[in-house]
DNA sequence: CAAATAGTGTCTCTAAGACAATATCAC
DNA sequence: GTGATATTGTCTTAGAGACACTATTTG
């Protein structure tokens, strides 16, 4: 009979096969485009960074951020570590999307990734500004369904567009797994995981949860309802949006002057639970 | 300049240091209890399997059914595994609730486990029987909340009685994620498993896509209102529940006779999309 | 007939969508 | 004043909750 201490100065982890874990971000955030005329509203971008791999395997190609897991980090530290040491910024708010753990999804061997989505908001990313090198870039983001069930996933930045094709897998909770037909360019199995974060973005985006991460602390509620209708990809009425979100923000003192029109109010999230 | 091809004969994976990799699965069952007379309405009871265990380390404690991610397998794969193994029952249907990654979680060492729902009809489990040894029970399940946003979990099985209390850690999809204050006699960190499995599973009954699995092929919608009340833990008038669930479902011709009573319409899950 | 569940009809209330109207600035 | 956005008010409609009522069986 063992006691515990004996039995766990015994125990040799190193005596079964382990795969190695990576974590994978799909990090979002949304850019103002330029005002195509003083006094209109500005339009809204969806972008996602993606980095061109330099070495073998898919080398050339884009894929997601990602690393490795060191052992004094859980998965969520190490997919906020990786956004980091990428962009210079810390995310608004990050969450799991799912594992990917296919047998042959990485040549390299037996590799599983766990997927996350991050936001960023563009406020934050324009003080730290990027020193990237050209392989580390956002691209604008375009993902819809056709009439067969299948879902265009169109990722552009200057000449490169990649253009993958996927069906659904799977749905759990607000979530969509995916399955990919074409990869359109994009390294390893990240279109599938790059549609999946973007269909917990939208089920996450139904009830406010995370539309204000895109956004600086004060904001106008036009501001908030263009992001909302960027990541839905649709149009709503802005009396109906404001009464909808009315219970998630207060106003402040401040407004927003000089653009030609009527002055906007500035809101800030509400803290307490609604 | 290498080939990708020399490049894969080169890489050596064992060069990193690697985590082992479990799933631990929670799996739900419902079972009809004793009637209280004839004529009578039979209860629900909400049932979660468990082991016992019977090595280092948490010996004796009780423990979610789980095991090493295996090389030729996905993660669900291995979910499904492992209850099938335990149960001799392929589970109606499954579905991940996280990953568990704090680096202290388990005294053996570097190990991460994905954390799996599943749920599993009584009919399916009375067909097989059980040749289980003792190590392995049903223990009824009771999830609430109190005042101070505190959550208590109890287990209870003949004599043996767990009790852990959790609070909120982070709710991201319809997913809670429950941080241990008492652990309450449940082996690593598997009572904040258990606490978002059960968060996870009224969070996909709330559009009835679950409730179906834990019943046979053909039920009643009494039956079926029974096992949405269990899950949630509210009570609903038969009027509103037969409306809400209508499109979900369609009729047969038979009907269940011989209750004392006027006889109920049998129905079965509509597969078409509502 | 009594006890119990099965099943239907309808009133109310809330929240979302549509749309009309007013307010306020920069030029 | 003109052009543009900001903001408010209200009509309509869909769906959930409450509740009263009818239907059908076994003992």
């Amino acid at each position: 009979m063992n006691s515990e201490k004996e039995f766990l100065s015994n125990y040799r982890l190193e005596d079964y096969e382990r795969p190695s874990v990576t974590t994978d971000v799909a990090a979002f955030m949304i850019r103002q485009e330029e005002k195509s005329s003083y006094r209109k509203i500005a339009e809204n971008k969806l972008l996602l960074l993606m980095i061109r791999r330099g070495g073998h395997p898919f080398k050339g190609m884009w894929a997601l951020p990602g690393g490795f897991l060191q052992k004094d980090e859980t998965v969520e530290q190490c997919a906020l570590r990786e956004i980091t040491e990428e962009t210079g910024v810390t995310p608004a708010s990050i969450m799991p999307v799912g594992v990917y753990s296919a047998p042959n999804r990485d040549p390299r061997g037996w590799i599983i990734s766990n997927a996350y989505v991050s936001i960023i908001s563009e406020e934050s990313v324009r003080q730290i500004g990027s020193d990237d090198a050209d392989d580390a870039q956002w691209f604008a983001v375009s993902f819809t369904s056709d009439d067969d069930g299948r879902y265009h996933l169109t990722l552009t930045y200057g000449e490169t567009e990649l253009h993958a094709v996927l069906e659904i897998e799977s749905q759990h909770f607000g979530r969509t797994a995916f399955r990919i037909i074409e990869n359109g360019g994009i390294a390893f199995d990240h279109a599938a995981i790059i549609a999946s974060a973007l269909s917990a973005l939208r089920s996450e985006a139904k009830n406010y949860d995370i539309i204000f991460d895109f956004l600086p602390e004060t904001f106008t509620l036009t501001a908030l309802q263009k992001v909302q209708e960027t990541i839905m990809n649709v149009s709503i009425l802005p009396a109906n949006f404001r009464r909808m979100v009315s219970g998630y923000v207060e106003e402040t003192d401040e407004f927003v002057r000089g653009e030609g029109h009527r002055p906007a109010k500035l809101y800030r999230r509400k803290q307490s639970a609604q």
